[in-house]
DNA sequence: TTTAATTCTTGACGATTGTCAAGAGTCTAA
DNA sequence: TTAGACTCTTGACAATCGTCAAGAATTAAA
């Protein structure tokens, strides 16, 4: 599992044999939490301490909105997440995170992420990275949302992310276009019957 | 004009006298670009290779989406833009900058970050900052597009950010709440309607 | 100041969306 | 297997949006 880990990392930045012996070494402080389908990782209103990587699995990042769950967003194998204004400026998130099939996690706590950093440039380099890739994954869902309607916002996704339609509730979907889950029962069969013709 | 740049870095982290000479020593590397009103600073399709910094004024980025021009963000005064995407992997951006009214530069080539942050690693630590100030901003975006209508959206950017709808073209802030300019002017007009009851 | 260009507003109409409600379909646990 | 819960789809209707076009208002330039 934990090799499984190390592997994950290198998309960001390849790691030395120091580096990867490192964190062999470290590994009994990062603590592993495996999430059933549907269970809340997070909730709302608590402050963000923790960086979590996605071993494996799928979470969604949603918010609440007067008791209406919105999804923002889904983080897949590979990608790590947390709530950064909270995480920031040690004030209550306003996010909450969902395992939206079974999960693996790996979780970071602020102290040891100081103390990786501290050890090794590279952890901090990695950190950066992720950060900016999380920034472009965000611009480019921003352009997605000036620039298009809902349906061609559907028709990407379900193009480039077809895994994500499989085990999925469509309204995780919905809020995630910016539309209703009536009008995304609509769109895909307006879209899906345009694409016959 | 370069005691500006350091005062409005204080905002990101607070800099040591030695970290501030040296920006002093350096400062003839960091041109600096003085855009009038309108100027495009910087158009899609080529690579961004330089991370901007607003002395003041405000810059609006913007896509082309078959001949028509969407914008996406506005940067003010303190803030960095670039695009990541293009700087980090040096594939042609697809986002274009204009100042949107008469807007003070400072310019920070890659090499030159590259030079700094090797020197200081305070300035490392305020490019993750930056980074990570954007990714906030960005996902209290698509929080607002996921979880808000265009007129909530216009309701609270105009409360929260008044001194935009000042100088700016309606239409610019029309596609950054993701509507047409027509339909802004009806937004506007129904809401403040409501706001006289 | 006057003219020209640009931007903003309004109207009309069709398309899309949200909302509420009901029914069909699916999944889950007893 | 069956009952109950949850999810998805569909219908109806009102609200909102996009588009096209025309006119008003504002801004910039001559």
């Amino acid at each position: 599992m934990f090799d499984r880990f190390i592997k994950l990392l290198d998309q960001y930045s390849e790691l030395s044999n120091e580096e990867i012996e490192y964190l062999w070494k470290i590994r009994k402080q990062i603590p592993a939490q495996i999430c059933r389908k549907n269970e809340i990782i997070f909730k709302a209103g608590q402050i963000f301490n923790t960086m979590y990587f996605v071993l494996d699995g799928c979470v969604r990042l949603f918010y609440n909105n007067n008791g209406n769950e919105k999804t923002a967003f889904f983080y897949t194998k590979g990608k790590f997440f947390r709530a950064i204004e909270s995480y920031q400026k040690e004030i209550p998130a306003k996010e909450n995170y969902q395992a939206i099939e079974d999960t693996t996690l790996l979780l970071f706590h602020k102290n040891l992420v100081r103390q990786l950093i501290k050890q090794h440039l590279k952890f901090k380099h990695i950190a950066q990275l992720a950060v900016e890739d999380e920034l472009v994954t965000a611009q480019n869902m921003i352009s997605s949302f000036v620039t298009k309607s809902p349906e061609q916002r559907f028709l990407e996704l379900f193009e480039h992310n077809s895994d994500l339609f499989r085990n999925i509730n469509q309204h995780y979907i919905a809020s995630y276009l910016g539309v209703t889950p009536e009008s995304l029962s609509r769109i895909r069969k307006r879209a899906l019957m345009k694409e016959k013709n």
